[in-house]
DNA sequence: CAAAAAAATGACCGATTGGTCATAAATTTT
DNA sequence: AAAATTTATGACCAATCGGTCATTTTTTTG
């Protein structure tokens, strides 16, 4: 069956960016259709529903991003190259690494209070990149880089949440002035627990 | 035009908390024609269309939530007081002040690429937030409660962005844990910078 | 290279969308 | 109280929505 998940991963594909930008309500079965060029029927293949199709772009989107984030931050060869890393990479909102900006942003506000699937898969993306941010932490805290008295669970909740916060700003501004506040503060907060 | 004005105040009021909770894409005309028992042909005589009446709602519930909190805030004798204040009106994000969450985020996500007078609606609302608090930290500084090296403006950007952040996490995750590091991280900041 | 299975097509479906408008009811104005 | 104006009604509209399905095309299997 190797046309079938070909053309599905297509789909997915191309549906993605459009999800994230326009959000799940918003976004058409047609939207698709123009995006893939492919017809109706072939679509309903493929997926059972709309539904289905924009959990699979939810996924899609998380993973993409989730996975650049990683590639840049396993790069890092120090803990705190990997924390400055995990900034410098979320630092343009404006310009976004993935088509629409932040997916945990865009769908967790949409899914919040009317579709509990979508909000759950958002919410494991929240702690997903939180435990990123703790084990880089307590990463650096084990070798030496960092105090050990530094809560790592504290500090990723409170970087994450930064981060997102300043996604927001970004992006209804239309320019990363406060981000670079809030990039320059977390590098700071690093810093100081630096040893 | 006492009666029209009635109404059309009435409408919003109904409509409002509906856009914030469903967001705009989703909410039909219907929906707000069920939450009034008008029919369909007295909305459209107070509002042009439903792009108008969105608006319209977005404006409410940024001034609803507005005045609750310089309400609240306003009563804090002390700069200090007045910033925790702050911190504990948006520490509930699970039973928040407003149904449906923060109108900032949850119109701000949802207009970002697709709707820039809301976009823009929702620029002020941060701008108006941050303004607040910074406000404060100034009136503390000014009269010897805050250190005077305490940057205002840039702590207002953190403060606001770490209480949007972890509004959307408390809300993905259905529950106050992680807000409450957020609350206490912000108060300990508030407390190394005072006299 | 057939036969079987899967994938693609596009016309079609009922429901719902945002929006209009003639008419009627209620309110203001005179 | 009569006239003029505003507000409310609900049937109606075209367009679009998500989704189905018989048919054709393509791919896979034997």
């Amino acid at each position: 069956m190797a046309k079938g998940e070909e053309t599905r991963q297509f789909i997915i594909e191309k549906a993605a960016p459009i999800f994230n930008t326009k959000g799940i309500a918003a976004t058409s079965m047609s939207d698709i259709m123009e995006a893939t060029k492919l017809s109706k029927g072939s679509m309903y293949v493929h997926f059972d529903n709309k539904e289905v199709l924009a959990c699979a772009a939810v996924d899609h989107n998380m993973k993409v991003l989730g996975d650049k984030l990683i590639s840049e931050v396993s790069k890092g060869k120090t803990a705190k190259e990997e924390l400055f890393t995990y900034i410098d990479f979320f630092s343009n909102a404006v310009n976004p690494p993935l088509t629409g900006g932040c997916p945990l942003l865009n769908f967790g506000t949409e899914a919040d209070d009317t579709n509990p699937i979508v909000k759950e898969k958002i919410n494991k993306g929240c702690n997903a990149n939180q435990q990123l941010l703790a084990n880089s932490v307590n990463k650096g805290i084990a070798n030496g880089e960092f105090k050990s008295n530094w809560n790592a669970e504290e500090f990723a909740v409170i970087m994450f949440a930064m981060m997102e916060g300043g996604h927001l700003i970004s992006r209804m501004s239309g320019n990363n002035d406060k981000m670079k506040i809030i990039a320059k503060t977390l590098k700071k907060i690093i810093e100081e627990n630096s040893l």
